[in-house]
DNA sequence: TGATGTGAATAATTTCACAGCA
DNA sequence: TGCTGTGAAATTATTCACATCA
């Protein structure tokens, strides 16, 4: 069913527009058009068919696409299904504080299990319903919770070591939101978000 | 000097390299070549240097980048020499705490000069040096400080009308952190950098 | 040997344009 | 008319391969 030939940016791009659509669907319409969807998430409307048809005729020609079976597809595609994928915080600092804040993970399907700190403060406080446990707690507890993904808000120069820890503990995916490139087996998924990189190229354009 | 088209992603890497180099000044060396950049930033060293041949020629043929110049060299391109580039930050909740005490914008020519929030509780405090300001007073305030970016870590609903205060006070450019596509003129250059977007496509990634 | 810089080749991605349908 | 789905075309981006130099 699936082509061979995905592009990863396509894969993106589905989540941008799960997102729009569990947005859309707290209104009444029940269909929306490839140029609806491309208004609303600033993508082309023939960039939105393409990359679902990557995957499968979700659309009825001359309707548009009917917005809860859309959800339902690309929640199968993006494998947000019947299972909720738990998750693990390292860092309860700012910005781990406002991820673990952060409501909209539920929605489609994920959940931070459990998060980790050193500060003595902070061990054994729930924030946002999630417990916090010593960071020398992490692997007998990320093994017995079996979680897949980790997410990293710690310092840069705590980031490789956390992310070592994790992965002894059965991880198979990391979230990095320290600005720095870890060095893991390629088997391992990272997923780099950096805060202030965008921000670098700003004046460039700005400039222009 | 520059040629004419350059890759959008170019420039971005420009901001890693740059990223990168200021961690490496701070040993003793004093040459770096290609494939360390790129071992160090995670990216092919091939790519390396085609991205800075796009500016000019900035190394030397068998020996690599002499780091000082180079540095200095990426940041006369992205124009981040001279000039401090003063921002506005809208929302002062965890992300937008989180942004106020990262520690990385001043080294690469920025400062978030002054910050807004309608909590009272927060109006009149400083935050990591940053006075946090009424919402009320953006405009005026923004003007006054003839202010060019601003960065939005305001919850979605807010980011629009947040925006365009923001743009109507003379901004320029929008670091965007709400979940949220911003409907702006085009001649203002907007990025998003979405905390969980990545997240969603993990576990299609995993499963493969 | 081990660098850079760079045209050329390749690959990846986006956009176009239109057949076919409601 | 306005939509989807999709090959084909166009564009954009990456990688190769090598001349040249220290």
């Amino acid at each position: 069913m699936y082509k061979n030939k995905i592009p990863k940016a396509s894969v993106y791009r589905l989540a941008i527009y799960l997102r729009g659509l569990e947005k859309l669907k707290i209104n009444k319409k029940i269909y929306v058009s490839s140029p609806e969807v491309g208004k609303f998430c600033g993508i082309d409307p023939a960039q939105v068919r393409k990359d679902l048809s990557y995957f499968g005729q979700f659309g009825e020609v001359g309707k548009g696409y009917h917005i809860k079976s859309l959800v339902t597809n690309l929640k199968k595609i993006l494998k947000l299904h019947h299972k909720k994928w738990k998750m693990s915080l390292a860092g309860v600092g700012n910005l781990g504080a406002a991820l673990l804040s952060y409501k909209g993970f539920e929605n489609v399907g994920f959940i931070i299990q459990v998060a980790f700190d050193k500060d003595c403060k902070k061990i054994g406080r729930v924030f946002s319903g999630v417990k916090i446990y010593d960071f020398k707690k992490m692997k007998e507890i990320i093994r017995k919770e079996n979680i897949r993904i980790g997410i990293i808000a710690v310092p840069a120069e705590f980031a490789q070591e956390v992310a070592e820890i994790m992965i002894s503990s059965g991880v198979k995916s990391i979230l990095n939101f320290a600005p720095v490139i870890l060095n893991l087996p390629s088997k391992i998924i990272v997923s780099n978000v950096d805060l202030s990189n965008e921000l670098l190229s700003l004046p460039y354009f700005i400039s222009k």
